[in-house]
DNA sequence: TTTTGAAAAATCATCGATTATTTGTCAAGC
DNA sequence: GCTTGACAAATAATCGATGATTTTTCAAAA
């Protein structure tokens, strides 16, 4: 047996760096790619609707076809690419019809799932949401700091996750994974400041109260309306820059 | 310019049998490996948490190894298989919990497209679901003869997927196919015969009345409890091959 | 008997090269 | 000028071979 991900080996406690790998748990080059891709494609690296030349991606990340090509197929499940018989890979289009089924996907698919959580989730779930609400209000998000955007976002996210975590239904949380990627993107490309008409930090308190009090209606209205709010905003962003 | 899938193409009507590939708009072979893979899994050929080793699929398939990966790749989308690093591909296990997962989310999906599809489906989509209604009830299933098994399948699915087709949410409708592969693998595997206390046809053409209708509320009733029983038929079932 | 660990076998992952398809170019014909 | 079709370039798809990891085997030690 080697070294895996969380082994606790040996050689009187040294803590090795393992200096060659990152090891976020994924292994191969394949796995890896897979998570660049999908990050680059969120944060917009990746331009909307832009084919994916692969000698070009191949060169720019530094690897081989074959994983390239495998991690492409996997990221085809996020809706985050798409995928043409001899015409290759591209990054998934943005338009306001899309916008508009994601937000409402989130709002049934993420009501649907918190209210499944509110009726047999645990103490634990309790406080993970507690403490994801905490965390999330204490990240700073500042348009003038770049890096503050991408830890707010990733807190954000946290927090969304953590409040429907508790539902036990692994399928609907992966559907509701892949609709908040799909929402992240058209955020983090379109929406650097947040409305000035919303106290977004006090509807994600609400949220979280009631969703701890188990207070169904109650939580499912803030998080509909969060998401709902959210979908306006986007697509008044969206319209600015002119995309239908 | 080659002639492409429904290409309508000179040389005097010769209507060419285009004797090398059967064509069914899939090229490559990744894609046409994705097909047979999806139908090899929710046939039961290939079996349920069984690992695909990956040179015996090469030979058995008459493939290489990198259209074989990145099929399976694809085919982790439709939770169908699914992967570990350094361990593989294996075909995703069932059970109890995971089929009534499905069924919620069928429940869900199903009751909210068809919702969508009632308030903004057009005229062709209704004659769509008439003739998709009466294609069903033409078609015969015997238990007796296992290719009627195989043709009822295909025209059961095309019938709840017409149903729900004029939503204009293409996220939406992938999702629910994606769970009606996945419950129709069920059904395949475990249940063969209808049970008795059920007039399945009378039941679809409730739900198609009502929806041709736009009877929202009685035609989404009908459908709910129409997936409702035909999960509580395979739990039965499942449980008497006794699995948990 | 059970445990351990090194070597062998099996299997997975990746690479570089080759083949097939699509796209771009440009001159001939209308 | 516009279309057409052959050729060339670019790109995608596949293959066979090699490298890396996991699993199995089995003999030695406890």
């Amino acid at each position: 047996m080697q070294s895996g991900p969380g082994s606790l080996i040996l050689e009187g406690g040294t803590e090795a760096a393992t200096p060659s790998f990152p090891d976020d748990g994924k292994n191969t080059i394949a796995s890896q790619l897979v998570s660049r891709l999908r990050e680059a494609i969120i944060s917009g690296e990746l331009e909307a609707g832009s084919k994916i030349n692969l000698d070009r991606a191949k060169q720019s990340f530094n690897v081989s076809l074959s994983p390239l090509r495998e991690a492409l197929a996997r990221l085809i499940s996020d809706g985050l690419v798409e995928f043409e018989d001899n015409r290759g890979y591209r990054v998934s289009p943005v338009s306001l019809s899309n916008l508009e089924e994601i937000t409402s996907l989130r709002e049934e698919f993420e009501t649907y799932a918190l209210r499944e959580s509110m009726r047999v989730g645990d103490v634990d779930w309790e406080g993970n949401v507690m403490r994801a609400l905490h965390r999330l209000n204490r990240t700073e998000r500042d348009a003038a700091k770049p890096e503050t955007l991408e830890q707010w976002e990733a807190v954000h996210r946290e927090f969304h996750l953590t409040l429907i975590s508790g539902c036990r239904k692994p399928l609907l949380l992966s559907f509701c994974k892949t609709m908040l990627n799909l929402n992240d993107r058209y955020r983090r490309t379109f929406l650097t400041r947040t409305s000035g008409d919303r106290n977004v930090s006090v509807e994600h308190s609400e949220i979280a109260q009631g969703t701890v009090a188990r207070d169904m209606d109650y939580a499912c209205d803030r998080l509909r309306e969060h998401i709902h709010r959210t979908g306006t905003n986007l697509r008044r962003h969206l319209a600015e820059k002119g995309i239908a």
